[in-house]
DNA sequence: TGTTGCCATGTTATCATACAACTATGGTTG
DNA sequence: CAACCATAGTTGTATGATAACATGGCAACA
């Protein structure tokens, strides 16, 4: 617990600066699970700020699961597997490995969603998914309509397997990806990748439509090997 | 933004409860992205609460992403897709279709990360696994080592798919499922359960060892439907 | 007219202090 | 030895004040 804030920072508030210090501390192992933290007081000294200001960090390291407390006695590391929070950096998103890792962890969890999606789609699934899909039809390849198009189909797939957390999961890896892809900037697109993209949509439509979960799977699957090539990525063991 | 506080509630932290509170008018529409909340004044009187409490709210909802502040302007509403932070609220994991729908997103991972294992597993990573089913059949059934040991495997299966983010993610979930599982604490084991696991993961070594991805899949479905049936869940559909 | 500069107002960020509620500890008493 | 109690230390909450920043209005000026 050395380190000193600076007043002259002006950028995150102090008590971000105070909770990744602590967060920092905890990860490094010079504080371990079932330590006790300083008291607020302490803290407060140390960092050279007000005993508000740690009580913020607290507050947002406890709503974490990083840390617990009590009234009365202190606050205390918890159990490392008791983080309650995942997080992604966005910086090492730029390595093409990593942007391939997280690609296809979204494709594991799309081809699954697409199958359960088939199992469990009501028609106003079917009708969400159809509307995004004219909405994509209309709109020219690559545009931001078409982008936004394209996002609402595949909500509208997730959203149909009646599993929050698979959505929460999904459209958070989603949206990595996706950042990532438009931070690279090597959009270009052709009428022929649009009929592509779109035939490869309504397959997958069809499918979970059907109700068939299998075929569901596989058009997912096809639909993400395409994405892929399309953004510059080359996949051979999806 | 009609909820008052019971200053009776003595539990969690006003902070927290003021912070669900918001968050809640998030997911339910009331206010919507890019909309300015209230002053920090105006909710500590709402709310009955000290600006003090608001704000160690307003730290721990800054800090998942869920809105965003600027000194002299307000907070307001982040885009939904904007929270580079994912959370699982541990509270609301007690209702059953809740867990269940975790468990789902927990077998999804798992199923693909045994597939990739297959495809991908060094040497190293056998030996690992290997080892941690040893330790498993050497633990009595539900002991601390047995569970142990059941994490190392896993663990080492995902491991085995040189995706960094499929391991954090299916971790981050493994976890979470866990914990819900020794919450409720309906553990008893019979002689019988501990022969059936072992094979289950004895086959998924197997068909790792042996490189088919299809067969490490099967198994490792197999696995978990058998897990899911010794919690008491009933799978028809995963 | 339009634009620049200043000021008043409102908001967040932080500080400081005080008190309430709770815990742990040690001593006292029966 | 057990039960009780007093006390100090810690977190939880409240309150008021100040600094930093944003915004809009208004006056002065070109």
């Amino acid at each position: 617990m050395t380190l000193k804030l600076d007043k002259v920072n002006r950028g995150p508030h102090l008590s971000t600066l105070v909770a990744s210090s602590i967060s920092r501390e905890i990860a490094h192992g010079r504080l371990n699970p079932g330590d006790q933290l300083p008291t607020e007081q302490a803290l407060a000294t140390t960092f050279g700020v007000s005993r508000n200001v740690v009580r913020e960090a607290i507050a947002r390291l406890r709503s974490e699961g990083r840390i617990w407390s009590q009234q009365g006695r202190g606050a205390f590391v918890a159990d490392v597997a008791n983080s309650s929070v995942l997080t992604i950096d966005h910086d090492a998103l730029q390595q093409a490995d990593a942007f391939k890792s997280l690609f296809e962890l979204r494709g594991a969890l799309e081809v699954k969603a697409a199958a359960l999606a088939a199992e469990r789609r009501t028609d106003a699934d079917l009708e969400a998914m159809k509307s995004a899909l004219t909405a994509m039809n209309t709109a020219p390849y690559g545009s931001v309509a078409w982008l936004k198009a394209d996002l609402e189909f595949h909500r509208a797939v997730v959203a149909a397997t009646r599993n929050g957390y698979m959505e929460q999961f999904l459209i958070f890896v989603s949206e990595r990806v996706r950042e990532s892809i438009l931070a690279a900037g090597n959009q270009q697109g052709s009428d022929d990748m649009a009929s592509t993209t779109l035939g490869e949509h309504k397959r997958i439509l069809d499918a979970i439509t059907a109700g068939d979960a299998n075929a569901a799977q596989e058009a997912m699957q096809l639909h993400l090997n395409g994405a892929a090539r399309r953004v510059g990525l080359h996949i051979d063991d999806l």
